[in-house]
DNA sequence: TTGACATATTCCCATATAAGTATGTATTGT
DNA sequence: ACAATACATACTTATATGGGAATATGTCAA
């Protein structure tokens, strides 16, 4: 079985860098897709292929006027990925204690067994 | 060009479901490999080669100890993850906001047009 | 209507999968 | 030494991709 579509859900959609800077483009306001091609200097295929993944994971909204298509972000759709991710906060608090700690402990032997003054490294 | 590899970074490595469900299973405790097979119910070489994919982006460690490997979740490396989805909570708190707001402004619209004792639809 | 403009779609292709199967490697117990 | 255990790697295959180029669709303006 190959990778599952990039479509299948947000965490593929957002794989992609090109789709995380069109994001973080179209969450300040809405924009054609000129704007787009133009500011992050991409192909307009390029960009409209991005915005059909984006658009069918819900991670972007379209209001079309005339000729020209207002792309958004819809921040909404981002939040489960920030919750996925927030639940190992506690892990990483409690692993830079971990880091920390040990560091201290290090420094404790270094202090003890290392006298600075007189460097026993390389005699 | 293809999709970017799983290997080149934390967002296509968790793009994967069973790589995510293997990250939050080994995020409370360390695993030998076999039990992450029983308990996720997969096939050993298949999580062999997901924790190749975690481990090269430095999503789980491993501590080796006989013929046993024992793997960790490295949660510090879903902390970008985590950074990068906050930076959208701003707008979607602005969105529920808005949400809100043109609820309301239904709910008020509703009030003034439609009387709930002499209903007009579908007179 | 015709042409210019904005955006979307199609086609082609090199490439990276993930699953399944089989095999390799290292370590332990007897 | 040998078998068993734990894990990793190699190989095959169906499939989805992203970029580039060409083309299609849709809308406005003169």
């Amino acid at each position: 079985m190959p990778r599952a579509a990039t479509t299948s859900d947000a965490f593929n959609a957002v794989a992609e860098p090109r789709r995380r800077q069109i994001l973080s483009y179209l969450a300040l306001r809405e924009r054609p897709v000129g704007d787009i091609v133009e500011t992050l200097s991409l192909d307009q295929p390029s960009v409209s292929k991005h915005l059909r993944v984006l658009r069918r994971v819900g991670l972007v909204r379209v209001r079309c006027e005339g000729r020209h298509k207002f792309y958004r972000t819809n921040a909404e759709a981002i939040r489960p990925l920030h919750e996925w991710a927030g639940t190992f906060e506690r892990y990483w608090q409690h692993q830079l204690l971990s880091v920390k700690k040990r560091a201290e402990e290090k420094m404790t032997k270094l202090n003890s067994d290392f006298d600075p003054i007189n460097p026993k490294e390389k005699p």
